[in-house]
DNA sequence: GCCGTAATCTTTATCGCTAACAAGAGGCCA
DNA sequence: TGGCCTCTTGTTAGCGATAAAGATTACGGC
């Protein structure tokens, strides 16, 4: 009768297991596995081959507790749809990269009460740092946060007061350069087109930095549109031709961002209307996609990838043990093809 | 002389905390927070008082390590900058949303090393499922994934096997289905532009069936360029300007994706070139992108959010304990206004 | 041959929480 | 009144790893 091997048992290794399996005790596996502490090299390749034979994979649950630490890194965003996001996210990923450090990403749908969650969740995972977007929270959140224990870095904005670290552009100031770099090439008659979004506080910020430089100029909007939801592309294009419509002699449209900037110029190209000449445009984030179109918008870049550099190297200790960091980048205007050169 | 509260001492809370402050036992606040077994309404409501007081936030590494079981599903995808994954994401989250668990992010960037570890960084976190785009892993990647232990589903592709369950749409029958429409409508002289990312195995796979259709009709592709890098859109007119200056005759192009196709058909409108009279055009994906160009591209759709839903139910547990359940989608074929009617 | 120091490896005691079982408090019925 | 439930709350014993400190060689030097 041939001896069947006993059926595999399901049960999940341990240190024990590969402790067994080499002779030596499960602490010794445990330094080898984790490259610290002396171990003589024979006994370190003794124990490398029966975690791999095994399959072992060691268990961060049962490590993180007894050590008390996490290599997580909490990153809260409002969304993953605007590639802005992603991008902040690239920046960080890449200078975690070689710190231990392992981004953990929680979407809030710019919905307050889920950043309030997403940030409770994040935090009961004990993680060696958190970087939220924005710097507008519910008090229950930055209770949360300044009571987190480890370093907290809010990002994008720094239009306000930190808990503890914060990196990012002035909203408030990029709408007011734009709006003087507009008023500079002589145009008067202009319209904002954004987002519906009441919790967009960033977008909020440049209309109101834009606003503002108007004022001062004696100006205010001619018009405004706003949407939401569906492709930001094809918004841009029926905002613009709505906008155009009810005021025929505007001679300047500021989108809160470079997709519905994108239609609208596709819009205008269509109608063969002569930009920048008699309409100029211009839109914000120098988004990649713009590269792609007939003609360059005019725009401002917000130094994505330098905020995700920045408040990852903030995290991860590189910038010394300061308490609260503030670093303000300062985005580049770019005029484009879609801004007249003189006034 | 005023007396000072003690400096706060910065110790985190523990269970301990909030029992002292309730007066009840561990167990019993335990209890309270995860909503399980009989606690009576005053004790409940005392105890949630005294953590909300305290600002308690529950530690989930214990907790995990205690119960064996972590509401965590891991997700692991090849890029974030690729608008096709962050919408599956959605889907996933859309349908993990009521379940208790919630989902984890690991990109790979197409590298097959690091998707080796990404799948080893999961698993260490003893996560309820996991869910990984593609079918093609390395040896090591597929042991590890066939031990987890847990539900694993490798979604976006159903061609080839599934190391336990599998959710997505054919790519070699999108690209032949294409091919097919393609040649139905008289179009013969056709040329493919696509990636030059020899892990792309999806992007390959359509292109291999594309080819298969023309080859059954006797025909080879007449031209074809690849790209890396950069903004997809431009190099999507780039490509499209070179591989017409090379083969002037072309009467197709099949991109193998939406946004180097909707770059291409900016510079055929640009040109004047009659689409689909002249020269048809068709892309892949269905992407959002699209509705905003001044006319639609033909594409496929790629189920991305159904294909979300669907592995998220089965690591969920709703589609019944079946061990290796397989759902091949069909993508919907949509010919837009790129590709003429009769041929 | 004995002792000291360094290099390796082992033992013991948590980490904070939860499963499983135990125990006290009332209430109901005979 | 006593026994048996039911309803709540408490006790005990880990989960799988690591920190800290102890034990065991290894090896020279005198």
């Amino acid at each position: 009768m041939p001896l069947t091997s006993p059926p595999p048992k399901r049960r999940t290794l341990t240190l024990r297991d590969v402790s067994e399996a080499s002779g030596v005790s499960e602490m010794t596996v445990s330094r080898v596995l984790r490259n610290r502490g002396e171990v003589s090299a024979a006994t370190r390749a003794r124990v490398l081959q029966a975690a791999k034979a095994l399959g072992y994979v060691p268990n961060r649950i049962a490590g993180g507790l007894a050590s008390q630490r996490v290599n997580l890194v909490g990153v809260i965003i409002p969304s993953l749809s605007n590639m802005v996001f992603p991008e902040v996210l690239r920046g960080i990923s890449d200078e975690l990269e070689d710190t231990g450090l392992q981004p953990v990403v929680g979407v809030t749908n710019y919905l307050p009460e889920r950043e309030d969650r997403v940030i409770y969740e994040m935090l009961s995972w004990r993680p060696s740092g958190l970087i939220v977007a924005g710097i507008e929270h519910s008090d229950a959140a930055r209770a949360m946060l300044a009571n987190a224990g480890v370093p907290v870095v809010e990002i994008m904005d720094v239009d306000g007061t930190p808990v503890d670290s914060m990196v990012g552009i002035s909203h408030l100031r990029a709408g007011r350069e734009m709006a003087k770099a507009i008023l500079a090439a002589g145009y008067r008659r202009i319209a904002f087109l954004g987002t519906q979004m009441p919790n967009d506080h960033r977008a909020r910020k440049r209309m109101q930095g834009f606003e503002a430089a108007l004022a001062e100029a004696g100006l205010e909007l001619a018009d405004r549109e706003f949407y939401s939801g569906g492709s930001a592309l094809l918004k841009g294009r029926e905002m613009t031709e709505a906008v155009l419509k009810r005021s025929p002699d505007l001679d300047f449209i500021y989108y809160s961002n470079d997709m519905i900037g994108g239609g609208g110029l596709l819009w205008c190209l269509e109608r063969g209307i002569d930009v920048p000449g008699q309409l100029g445009l211009a839109g914000f984030n120098g988004v990649e996609l713009l590269d792609g179109l007939p003609c360059r918008l005019a725009t401002m870049d917000a130094c994505r990838i330098e905020i995700g550099r920045g408040a990852a190297e903030i995290v991860a200790g590189k910038a010394g043990d300061a308490p609260g960091i503030t670093i303000e980048l300062t985005p580049r205007l770019d005029l484009g093809d879609t801004v007249r050169k003189t006034a």
